[in-house]
DNA sequence: ACATGTGAACTGCTTCACAGCG
DNA sequence: CGCTGTGAAGCAGTTCACATGT
C-alpha cells in the first residue's frame, strides 16, 4: 500500500466523527463539500483523502453516509477491539484509565502499571495497578496492542524500550521527551508543554495558527 | 515578521528542552548536529529553523548553550508569565490543574471553571472552582491569556465563542470536536481519540509513523 | 445539471551542498 | 579545518480544474 500522510489519517478520523453524527440524525447522503465545511478543509481535500483508498461516492450525488462511515472504520482499523495498557498510574494515567471515550471507540484498557510500591495493588476504576516488573510476562499472554506511557520523563526511554522488546507495536507517549524507537513501531507524542509553547509563540508574535 | 511553520515552532520547543538539559549539565557549546541527533531531525533542519530568527551560532564552533536557550525562550514568548484558565473541572481538567509542568514553564493557572452546581465551590489543588457564568466578569479584570477547554463536546463551541468574545486570544481544546474561531485566535487541539485512531490505522496497515 | 475522482499545477517544508567565517 | 548560514533543488501535501459518470 502507498504511504499515507499523517495529516490524511487525522482528517479521516475527523470525517468519521462527522459521519457518525449524520448517521445518528438519519441523513442518507453527504457531499464532499459538506464534510469539508464541517472539518475546516476543502472539498478537493476530502475527495483526495478518500481517493487513496477507493471510490466510495456517487457522481452527482455524494456519499452514502452509513457506507462511507463503515469504510472509514475499516480503513482506520476500528473494526476490532484494541488492547491498551497504561504505564504510569499518576494523575494523567489514572484520568486516562477512567476516560470513557477510550472504550467507546474500541480501545479496551486491559491493564494499568506502575513501579511505585505505594501504588501497586491500588484500585483505579476497577483495575488493580500491576507491578511494572510483570510487564513482559503479562504481555506475553495477554496480547497487548498499544501502550500508553504516562511515566516521568527520566523513565520514559527505558520503559518504551522494554515495551517494544515485549512485542507491542504502538505507543502513545505523554512524557515530555523525544523517544527513540525502531522504524516499524508506531509512535505518537502528546506533549502538553509543547502545545502550550506553541500558543505562547503565537501570542508573543500575534500570529494565528488555527488548525 | 515572516510566517513560521507550526512544525518549526514545535522543534524550537524541543531544542529548548535539550538546551536546558545541557545547561544543567554545564555544557558550554552545542552543534546543530548534536541537537539534531537528540531530536530525531537533521543538522540542516536545525540551522534552518534557527535562521528564521537570526544567526546565533559561531562558525566552526557551534552554539553557546545558555545564549541559545535564552534566545529560544524569547522567541517562544517564555520570558513572561502567561495566565491560564481551565474550563471544565472534570477528570482531565482537574488533572491539568494539578499538573506541575504547567507552572514550571511559566503557565500560571489563575482559575478553574465549571457550570455544574455540584462542582462549583469545590476545591481542586488550591483552586475554588468558579461558576462559568462569571467568566466574562473575571476575564475583564484578571488579564487571562490562554483558555484550556476540557468541557463536553456538545458545549465546546458555545464555550469557545464566549471565551473569544471575552477577549482571550489563545485556546487549547481537549474536546473531541472541531472548533471554529476567528482567524486571529491561536487554537491548538489535543484529541486523544484521534491520536489513538492514528495508532489503530498504523497497526491495521503495519505502517510506522514515528514522529 | 451536479458532484465525484484525478492528473497537473502549485505551494511550502525539507534536504542538499557549498560559500563564508571563526 | 569545522560548523554555521543560506540560496537552490527536491519532495510532499494541497489546490486547481476538468473529464467522467449518474
Amino acid at each position: 500500500m502507498k504511504r499515507i500522510a499523517e495529516s490524511t489519517v487525522r482528517r479521516l478520523s475527523l470525517y468519521l466523527r462527522f459521519l457518525e453524527d449524520f448517521e445518528e440524525r438519519g441523513l442518507a447522503t453527504i457531499s464532499s463539500d459538506e464534510l469539508a465545511a464541517r472539518g475546516g478543509t476543502t472539498s478537493a481535500q476530502v475527495r483526495k483523502d478518500l481517493s487513496f483508498f477507493g471510490s466510495f461516492g456517487k457522481r452527482g450525488l455524494g456519499y452514502a453516509v452509513p457506507e462511507l462511515a463503515s469504510r472509514l472504520r475499516d480503513i482506520l482499523g476500528l473494526g476490532r477491539e484494541w488492547h491498551v495498557i497504561i504505564i504510569g498510574a499518576g494523575k494523567i494515567g489514572s484520568a486516562l484509565a477512567q476516560y470513557r471515550g477510550f472504550t467507546q471507540r474500541g480501545f479496551h484498557v486491559v491493564g494499568v502499571y506502575d513501579s511505585d510500591p505505594a501504588k501497586i495493588g491500588k484500585r483505579i476504576d476497577g483495575f488493580s495497578v500491576r507491578d511494572l516488573a510483570t510487564l513482559e510476562r503479562d504481555v506475553a499472554r495477554e496480547d497487548v496492542d498499544i501502550a500508553v506511557l504516562t511515566v516521568p520523563a527520566e523513565a520514559a526511554q527505558q520503559v518504551v524500550t522494554r515495551v517494544v522488546k515485549a512485542g507491542i507495536g504502538a505507543v502513545m507517549n505523554f512524557a515530555p521527551v523525544q523517544l527513540h524507537v525502531p522504524e516499524h513501531i508506531a509512535l505518537k507524542n502528546v506533549n502538553m508543554a509543547m502545545e502550550l509553547e506553541g500558543l505562547s509563540f503565537a501570542l508573543a508574535n500575534r500570529t494565528g495558527l488555527d488548525e
